[in-house]
DNA sequence: CGCGCCCCAATTGCATGCAATTTGATGGCG
DNA sequence: CGCCATCAAATTGCATGCAATTGGGGCGCG
């Protein structure tokens, strides 16, 4: 039993939510940028569905506020502003308080076991990519919500991480996520120790630190091709390959 | 820049939006109850838009954690779990919390007046039906997120009161909404007062107090007709009476 | 030389149609 | 008399098509 089958935080059918999850991640390893452009015919034809369902996936997405949705006009990835992120991020304090408030002293060996694997997984990713140090210091945070059995914890969680790591693409500069894994791992121990007050310190402070690394001064853009940013994650969205949709042709 | 145009939560485009705030206000009245059903058809039918569309709200209503989406089946008014009802209060309290502390002695007098008016509603409407009390109870928390300005708070504040009226509709009795309005006013108060300790203590003991008027006995279900419950709210969505659509017949 | 207007390609907004799945009812069988 | 198989109606999942809006480039005008 333990956890429920529907998990995702909503995730109507299929093929939306798989758009949705590639979206978020790209968002996330900041392949796509504040303020790059989504089109829905060209997001339709890299994942193989139709206009239709790549609207729909952005719908969620900007309920989401990874996306902004204006009438009439392209959607393009949310660009926070500087006060919106400082929100965020206070948001984000208050939750996670919570999630180690709740988890702590009533961790069973296993899960320390899965969240130490975690960071061992953040330290081996430290000579790669900055994209994927980056995600897996987020997906920490939204395992340790998941551990809290409150679905609304993991949604709200996951949300606002992915949200803050939009704010960090915008105002923060590379390598600023990589002294966290210690951090990390002191609020892994003061959880197993059950020390409620100390841990939910822990991560005060740990998210106040990621928060005054990034909010600092903001950064230009850099603009490449949608199609080519999305490529490798459509590739694993769709473990077919490329795609069904017969009719439409390379925007080339 | 001071506050941005877009304010709601992210509302698509028009029609969308109108669908949602009407069967939003439908579940906060309790018009729909926990586990009615919302088939797309009748939806469209009842607003005078496609199924699209209707299906598109359906997913935003969804993402919120208001409705339920199983694949091919019919969506349905959630259905919140006992366990599920006290997660959202936790949370509810702790981001709660952080707008009355946001709040305390920051508000001004035109702000208050407006807090004020809203509780002498509230208590204009003890006479009225229960549906109205509840729904001024829950704006009144809501305007109070609005007051701080920041998007993402209004935004989580709205949809966990949303459901926290959904699990009032499952697990209370009536009328045990009457007695918040002191506590409102105390809030007011001590926001006034910009005492910041007390004020989030108030807000915490008058969630406390009524999360457990609230969460005490299951409550059975009545049964009524889609179409009937909705016939209000769509008249005040499409303000052009019913509706367009030519093709479909009324299922009686 | 710069500024504004107009027109066309690109794109969204939305309804409709068709295939696939579920629901619920009917009838046969134990 | 109750239970399961079978079939039709209801419903969803999704693609497509068409009208309306936008944005941008080129042209004319000041």
């Amino acid at each position: 039993m333990a956890a429920r089958a529907t998990s995702k935080t909503s995730e109507s059918s299929d093929k939306v939510s798989v758009i949705c999850r590639a979206l978020r991640r790209a968002i996330i390893e900041q392949a796509l940028e504040p303020g790059a452009k989504l089109p829905e015919d060209s997001l339709g034809e890299r994942f193989g569905v139709s206009r239709t369902i790549a609207r729909h996936a952005l719908g969620q997405l900007a309920a989401e506020g990874l996306v902004e949705l204006r009438r009439n006009r392209i959607a393009v990835v949310a660009t926070p502003s500087w006060q919106e992120a400082r929100n965020a991020f206070d948001v984000r304090i208050e939750l996670e308080r919570l999630v180690v408030r709740q988890l702590a002293g009533k961790l069973t060996k296993a899960q320390i076991a899965e969240l130490n694997a975690h960071v061992d997984a953040e330290d081996g990713a430290r000579g790669g990519t900055d994209a994927v140090s980056i995600r897996l210091a987020t997906e920490f945070h939204i395992l340790l919500a998941q551990m809290t059995n409150s679905p609304i914890l993991v949604r709200y969680v996951s949300e606002v991480a992915y949200r803050c790591c939009l704010t960090l693409s915008l105002y923060s500069r590379p390598h600023s996520t990589e002294c966290a894994i210690n951090e990390h791992r002191a609020i892994i121990a003061a959880l197993a120790k059950g020390d409620e007050a100390k841990v939910m310190d822990l991560m005060h402070h740990h998210l106040d630190s990621v928060a005054n690394r990034a909010l600092v001064a903001p950064a230009p853009q850099r603009g490449r091709d949608l199609l080519d940013i999305l490529a490798p994650y459509a590739d694993e969205a769709t473990n077919d390959r490329v795609v069904k949709l017969p009719k439409v042709a390379r925007r080339g």
